[in-house]
RNA sequence: GGGCCGGUGGUCUAGUUGGUUAUGACGUUGCCCUUACAAGGCGAAGAUCGCCAGUUCAAAUCUGGCUCGGCCCACCA
């Protein structure tokens, strides 16, 4: 044993023992293990900064990870970044001051790959001071070549087996990124717009009103429409309407999405102005008319507008139809639009070719695979049901940009034939590689597609990537499925039910067994933390301040799946834990210097009394960690640790630690025993969500006996069923209760603990009386009271009993 | 508008198969330098458990309605 510091110096201990961890390979991953756990996490996105969620979710895995290590498996934790697409092509924009629209597409591409590499190491580097117990050796990215290969394979196998195809359609569309966008991309935003109400001309030469806030898309009108039951409309079924401005002849027609209480109850269908339009148009086969282009300027169809951006066309043509008469009336009004979350631009509803998963006729299959995984907590999997059953659209996955990963795939410029690349050449970039064979039809002569996947279709295959970093042949059989994913409940959605989709289409089964979903860490007001409202927090900052230790206490606070909000106080409480935790280690160190561990019976009351408390402990911490309830678990803990260990069988042992003789042969030793064995499992228990803490007790202390390399690969503690004793139980519980009430007695007096008592009294019943019996020595001695007595003459209440106390001073 | 989750001392939070005095922390406050810890210890004050109704001998806990907040979805002419 070496000398013990009197303050624990988290920063340098950090240090040291991450270097520890490191150089021993304390998390590496033994394919070749009987017991194996394997983790999926979620590949946080490189276009930010680690932020306090990814502090509080990567914590709460953690926690997972490294309690399950203890339970003797052999943890398959890889981490993943997600470099890919859109969000990074974003991010070097910005870093670099450049426009991918204005590169060759080959240097952007390369610029994006070098740009990932600066920032690589430094990213992952806030995962590890976390303490993220993941195997680092095992990294990927999901635009690595492994990644990408894996990716297109997907691609190439869906394609195969016709679950993929590539259709024009209308999708949403970005004007600013000049690309589709996903749904999940979108995002609602308040913005000040005008509804008017404006005259179409009736064949019959009267007017028609309808309200819409984009008079822009007018040259896009393809018909009216009313609900079937509004007696004003009805009759107009069928009869044709001059649109105003353009000229173009448009129908009434009759449906039941109209809103009759809305605007004049008449309104105009535009290809597309919203979802809505989308419908009308599939259901009524109404033409297309395209008034707004992939920039977002209007196109030839608005005639002296053509070229204007949409908004000034809004602009223009509103003074227009104002002069011209057609403008009813205009009111000001405040509604939600959709706009792209990246760039905040309005979107788009455009007529678009795209590649699209094919999946609504597996709605059923999905379902019942989502209850095949366990979900923690078992509500979350409500959300999963309710997004399979409202889906509407197959799945698109592809983008029209230029970083990303490309489809293999080419088109015959003969016979248009979809030509998709040889698995053998994977990975492959058709821009710049050529199909391995003919086109059927006997030409070699291709264009290459020049999409790229969005991001979802790669990350949705993060099992098999993971996977497939496992140099073994047999890796698929042993790690799928797998056992954890870990992620966010905003993502249930996306990011988890189309794993599962592509895991059933290529695997046929479900990905994981277990899914674990956390919550948000939220500022301290109970808001989510974002760059625009300026309350971001970042780990990074905290950890300046505090050990990671006191962090990841924090995150285990939450209960699973619960918003936490993050307030530095709350910090601080870990930082008090950490310090707590040394000082009653360094306690335990001073009394059991020459302390050899050995099997030795207990005598002392107060000694079964801990052990058996810790029995209890180590199995309410077991079973809540083996549901995932890291936050039940060290709740469980910290109050046996707190409580009964620090604040009453230290202080009650403490006499006998420091005079044995007035004790009975044995006790000093009864005492070594007892506080080897709670200490060694306290710091056990503890040691997933303060893992630094814990392995610098275990290597100043444990380590020579127990011989492990690190406290995380030590075994958790078993529960020792000889040590239960509820008789002792009782006694302890009640011998704290008599010490609390001298306390309290002390306490009112205005005296010092120190200050020795003349005399305790007891009135209770003869059952209580033989278990005081059994603790009175230690009683009196802790409160340095000189006797103890049964009496009947007693009024002061002992907390929790049926027994009466008096003190003479 | 729909789905899921939540509302507990000033602040954050545990507890929700109904049952003595509702857990812990921060903050406030009194005392105490006590051979681990003043970054501490021992006490104290502070909660009609979001609101209303119902079931029950008994409700923080169960039921219904309302309200506020979060996430997801829909709407957004």
């Amino acid at each position: 044993m070496r000398e013990i510091p009197n303050k624990y110096e988290w920063q340098d201990a950090e240090n040291r023992i991450n270097d520890k961890w490191n150089k021993k390979e304390i998390y590496k991953f033994d394919i070749n293990s009987k017991k194996i756990y394997s983790i999926d996490s979620p590949p946080p996105t490189m276009s930010g900064n680690m932020h306090m969620g990814h502090a509080f979710s990567f914590s709460q895995m953690d926690f997972i990870a490294r309690y399950k290590r203890m339970r003797g498996f052999s943890v398959f934790f890889p981490f993943g970044t997600d470099d890919n697409g859109l969000p990074t092509a974003k991010l070097v924009e910005k870093m670099k001051n450049v426009k991918s629209s204005k590169m060759e597409r080959g240097d952007f591409v390369k610029l994006c790959h070098s740009t990932i590499n600066e920032l690589r190491d430094a990213f992952i580097q806030g995962w590890k001071n976390i303490g993220i117990s993941a195997d680092w050796s095992l990294s990927y990215s999901t635009i690595d070549l492994h990644s990408q290969k894996i990716s297109q394979k997907s691609f190439i196998d869906l394609y195969k087996m016709g679950r993929e195809y590539r259709m024009e359609a209308p999708y949403i569309w970005c004007p600013t990124c000049q690309t589709a966008i996903a749904q999940i991309e979108l995002q609602d935003k308040e913005l000040d717009s005008s509804f008017n109400d404006l005259a179409f001309t009736l064949k019959d030469g009267k007017d028609a009103i309808i309200s819409t806030t984009r008079p822009e898309l007018l040259p896009a009108c393809v018909a009216l429409f009313a609900h079937p039951d509004d007696k004003r409309y009805k009759k107009l079924e069928g009869t044709t309407a001059k649109v105003p401005i353009f000229g173009h002849d448009v129908t009434v027609l009759l449906d039941e999405r109209v809103d009759p209480e809305k605007g004049t109850g008449l309104v105009m269908c535009c290809t597309f102005g919203d979802q809505t339009d989308i419908e009308w148009f599939k259901a009524h086969k109404l033409p297309l008319r395209v008034a707004i282009t992939k920039d977002g300027k209007m196109t030839k169809i608005a005639g002296k507008y053509e070229g204007m951006q949409i908004k000034e066309a809004r602009k223009i043509i509103i003074e227009d139809l104002e002069k011209a008469g057609i403008l009813k009336s205009s009111k000001k009004i405040t509604h939600s639009v959709n706009v792209h979350e990246r760039c905040d631009t309005e979107i788009e509803i455009l007529k678009t070719s795209q590649w699209f998963i094919k999946y609504l006729d597996l709605k059923k299959e999905f379902i019942d695979a989502g209850k095949k995984i366990n979900w923690y907590p078992e509500y979350m999997r409500t959300r999963y049901d309710n997004w399979i059953n409202g889906l509407q659209w197959d799945w698109c996955i592809s983008m029209q940009r230029s970083f990303g990963i490309p489809f293999p795939v080419w088109y015959c410029k003969k016979c248009g034939e979809i030509n998709v690349a040889d698995e053998s050449q994977l990975p492959v970039d058709p821009l710049t590689d050529k199909p391995k064979n003919k086109c059927k039809c006997g030409s070699s002569d291709f264009e290459p597609d020049r999409d790229v996947m969005n991001t979802w279709a790669t990350s949705t295959l993060t099992p098999q990537i993971a996977i497939g970093l496992i140099d073994d042949k047999d890796a698929m059989k042993k790690l799928f499925p797998m056992d954890l994913r870990t992620q966010a409940h905003d993502i249930i959605t996306l990011w988890l039910f189309n794993t599962v989709v592509k895991s059933m289409f290529h695997e046929n089964n479900i990905p994981w067994k277990n899914t674990m979903i956390s919550g948000f860490a939220l500022d301290s007001h109970g808001k989510k933390m974002s760059k625009s409202k300026g309350n971001v927090i970042e780990p990074s900052t905290v950890l300046q301040k505090y050990p990671a230790d006191a962090l990841r206490f924090w995150a285990s606070e939450s209960k699973l799946g619960d918003d936490m909000s993050y307030q530095e106080k709350d910090i601080k409480t870990g930082l008090k834990f950490v310090t707590k935790m040394w000082n009653a280690s360094k306690f335990a160190f001073i009394h059991l210097e020459d302390y050899k561990p050995k099997k030795i019976k207990v005598t002392n009351t107060i000694d079964k009394w801990i052990l058996s408390k810790m029995t209890d402990t180590i199995k309410t911490c077991t079973e809540a960690f083996d549901e995932y309830q890291y936050s039940k678990s060290k709740r469980a803990f910290e109050n046996f640790f707190w409580q009964d260990l620090c604040d009453n069988y230290l202080e009650i042992a403490k006499d006998r630690l420091y005079n044995p003789d007035k004790y009975p042969k044995g006790s000093k030793e009864s005492a070594h025993y007892t506080l080897y064995k709670v200490l060694l499992a306290c710091v056990k228990l503890i040691a997933p969500i303060t893992p630094y803490i814990s392995e610098e007790i275990y290597q100043i202390f444990f380590k020579e006996n127990e011989k492990s390399e690190s406290v995380h690969i030590t075994a958790w503690p078993e529960i020792e069923k000889d040590l239960i004793d509820k008789t002792s139980e009782k006694s302890g519980d009640i011998a704290c209760s008599i010490i609390g009430a001298v306390r309290k007695y002390k306490s009112i007096q205005n005296v010092s603990m120190n200050q020795p008592i003349k005399k305790i009294r007891i009135s209770c019943s003869d059952e209580l009386k033989d278990l005081i019996d059994t603790v009175s020595e230690d009683i009196q001695n802790t409160v340095k009271a000189e006797t103890l007595e049964f009496k009947d003459d007693c009024d002061i209440e002992c907390n929790g009993y049926d027994i009466k106390l008096g003190f003479d001073m």
